[in-house]
Parts: C-alpha cells; sequence; structure tokens
DNA sequence: AAGGATCTTATGTCTATATATAAAGCCATT
DNA sequence: AATGGCTTTATATATAGACATAAGATCCTT
C-alpha cells in the first residue's frame, strides 16, 4: 500500500491521491477521508493536504463541499487547457519569420447579423479590417475584424498597416470577457485567394468576441491555412 | 486610488492587483512590490499575498520566479479551459435524447500510419470501431476509434454494442496522459454518409491519443456534424 | 576582463493554529 | 409530513512564523 512516509509535499499528496484514485482503492463516487484524517495519514498539516485536494479539484478530479467532504468524480470532467498564443509568437516558435499585412480597412455601419451577435446598436459605425499573418513566405491566417469604436474610440487613429489589430487591441484594451469559438468552415471566394487553397476547403475557424466591462470590444475571424491543427497534452 | 483597507482576502487582492495592471498603474513588464511590501499595504500576510499573486500567475497574467520577483505579463497569455464533456453529457444539456450505435467492429493488425503516431510495434493486433452518436434523430458524432489490447487486453471481451468505447475506456482505464488536436478534415464518403451530408463538407474534427503510463491505449478520431462549434468563455 | 565563490533576497513551501461558512442532519413544532 | 431553527462538521480562508531554494548581485581571484 502507498507508504505514508513523513515530510510529504503538497505535490507528494496530490500524487498518492491520485495513484488511489487510478487503483480504485478510493472508487469513483466515493467519499475521501477528511482533510484531518488525510493529515495525520500523511503526517502532514491540514494546510497541506487543503492544497493537495483543492488543485485535484481544479483540475477535475475530485469535488469538495463544505460539510458534505471530497468526493471522487465518476467522470473526471477533464479541462484541457490552451494557451492562447500570440500569432507572432506561435508562428516564430516554428522557426518561420513572421509577417503582417493589412489587406483592408474600412469604417462602416454594423451589418445586421454583427448587431445582433455582439448586441450592438443596429448601424451604429463599426470599423472593419482584413489582414493576413504569413510564415516566412507560407500564407498561415486570414483574419477578418469588427471593432466597435464606441467602446473605444482612439481605434479611428490606430494604424493598422505595420502591425496587427490584435496586438493593438492587447495593448490598449485589456480585455475582461472573451467568447472563444472553434469550428469548421467552408473556404469561399477571399478566404481560398488569400491562403492559397480551393474554394470549399475545409477551414479550421476561431471566432473571438471580447467585451470590455460588458462593452462589446471586438469580435475576430480567424481562418488558418489547410492543414493547421490546434493541440493540447495534459 | 485602491483602497487598501484591512481584512482583504486573497480574492480581494486579486481584483486590486488584477485593476492596478488593468490600468497601468503596474505596467506590463513592470515589477510588482515584493510580497512582503503588498502584505504590508494590505495589512494582511504574506500567504494571502502569495495566494493571490500565485493564482494570478497560474491565471496568466503574472510571472514569478524566486529571487527576481513578480512582474507583469505584457502579452498576457490568456489560457482558454476547455471542459472536455462526455458526449452523453453534452447532448443531454441541450435537451436532445442521446443515442448510440456501434457501426463496425473488428481486430486487424495496426495500419502503418497507426504504428507510426501511437508509436507501436508495426502490424500489432489493434481493435478498429466505428461508432455513432446521436443526440434525438440527428446525428451528432462519427467516431472512428483504434484500441491497443496489448496495453489493456480486457478490451477484447468488451462488449461495444451497448455503450460506447470511450465510456468503457473511462471506466477501465483512467489515462495518465492525453493528446488533444482540433482540426477541419473534409467529410469522406462514410462521414458525409453517417452525417447525413455531403462528401467535401467541412467537418470540425477533434482527434485524442490517450496513455497510460507512456503505453498507448486508444487514439481516436471525432467528427462532428456539420454546424458544431466548440466554445468557451474566459 | 572573465570566471567563480559567496552573499542576499524574493518566492516556494510547511507548520501550527484560529476563525468563518456552507450545508447536512437532527429535533421540535406545527 | 412539512417547516423552521439548532447543532455539527468538513471545507475555506487567514495569521504568524520558519526553513528551503533559485537566482540575481557582489566581490574576489586570476
Amino acid at each position: 500500500m502507498a507508504a505514508p512516509r513523513a515530510n510529504m509535499s503538497y505535490r507528494d499528496i496530490k500524487q498518492v491521491v491520485l495513484d488511489r484514485i487510478h487503483n480504485k482503492i478510493w472508487a469513483p463516487d466515493s467519499l475521501l477521508p477528511s482533510e484531518i484524517d488525510l493529515a495525520a495519514e500523511f503526517s502532514s498539516t491540514r494546510t497541506t493536504v487543503n492544497r493537495a485536494l483543492r488543485e485535484l479539484a481544479e483540475e477535475g478530479y475530485l469535488e469538495r463541499k463544505r460539510k458534505a467532504g471530497t468526493r471522487v468524480l465518476n467522470a473526471p470532467v477533464r479541462k484541457a487547457q490552451f494557451a492562447i498564443p500570440l500569432i507572432r509568437d506561435e508562428i516564430s516558435e516554428t522557426g518561420a519569420d513572421y509577417r503582417y499585412a493589412l489587406v483592408e480597412r474600412a469604417a462602416m455601419p454594423a451589418p445586421g447579423w454583427l448587431s445582433a451577435r455582439m448586441n450592438i446598436a443596429q448601424g451604429c459605425e463599426v470599423l472593419y479590417l482584413r489582414c493576413m499573418h504569413y510564415a516566412g513566405n507560407a500564407p498561415f491566417q486570414y483574419e477578418t475584424r469588427w471593432i466597435v469604436p464606441d467602446s473605444i474610440p482612439e481605434v479611428l487613429e490606430a494604424d493598422f498597416s505595420c502591425s496587427g489589430p490584435n496586438d493593438w487591441l492587447v495593448q490598449k484594451v485589456p480585455f475582461t470577457n472573451l467568447e472563444l469559438s472553434f469550428l469548421a468552415t467552408k473556404a469561399d471566394q477571399p478566404v481560398a485567394e488569400f491562403l492559397d487553397t480551393q474554394v470549399g476547403e475545409p477551414i479550421f475557424t476561431t471566432e473571438r468576441i471580447t467585451w470590455l466591462r460588458s462593452k462589446p470590444v471586438t469580435l475576430a475571424k480567424l481562418f488558418f491555412a489547410p492543414g493547421y491543427r490546434m493541440t493540447t497534452h495534459l
């Protein structure tokens, strides 16, 4: 059996608990001993045990409720965590050079779908941008973006010809809320042209909407070059 | 200015720190005061400040190094977190009934791409499954899966006609490692048929490989019905 | 200057203890 | 039975203090 030696760090305790879950010593849905009992078993303190269990709960292995105790989740809700890198970094890591180009910049009244989606006034002025991101000479990502100047007036003065709107926004507007979607879309004419592929090709796409304290700031649709895959380990 | 009153919880401290970052009181790349100084300012203790800063670092706002101190990340590496739900739950939540069907089950020698991808012996026997998941009457997900019996012999006895391999595996083999990819694929003949769409349609696809202590267990390709989008908020 | 050895310091972690709080369980009342 | 209040208990969080450790800073030697 797991040997509870003294001087166990919270990491050690996490490992032991995880092992016991894996080995069904603590079966799914079953209740763990209380922190006090575990602290005694591991000759540790409640504080340390608490940290171990708290982190395991955050990682989706356990469920904790006051008074009710700590129980093993039967369907471990594994949480995949993606770091959302700046595109520049993502490309640099592959060894390729990052290059940015502004394709179009226009102010226009918000189209109907946009005002509905972002919950802004019908016909409200928005800034519309189209950009390209290259890895070396290869197209990497085609970006369409709408920015709401109501929420951030300086944007009308911003120069997006040398660096992308994401860079500018990250600097200027530390968002408070983000909705992020992944989906597969079919390349339309401009997407196909810019990503150097055929109309109709499947394109991995992400959509982001960000808010600054309940004011919608921007919606971006990012179309990745064919073959792109987003990968994470856990 | 932020009023450092007494009795601040670690949550309060997190909020104050976050506000100061947003308001550029602590600019990107700048160094925060030490935990001791902050504890003094907030009339709190180092332990509490530590927890606040540690969590903000985990959330990608700060970078902490021993001796070097705590600094504000200029490009906040926001981390998107996806809970990976069991498909049954995902469907139930929409209000629809979940239905599962086994399409094919076969033992076969591992094809070349699979042994390469999963790092298993050439021609090693694997179990190949194809399954469908329905939300009500609508096709929701088409699944192809390979399981390595070497890593988990009982799988050859398992009955996958009533419940999916994922359910069985989650019960039987609590995986220790997972590689998860998202990509867009083009529907081939079987995918199109089962998902009731046209060949060539873009399909949001996830691939999962799981290991049990460095032994590869299973590879699954999950093809979602057209229109599916995976969304998260943060 | 360049390279090491040493000092210093900010974070990392553990211990021991105390108070706060949510919620389950119990009991008495209606 | 259902309701409402009380008790109990497990977790949540705060405090104070200690030692551990990584790594920047400094000084010393060559």
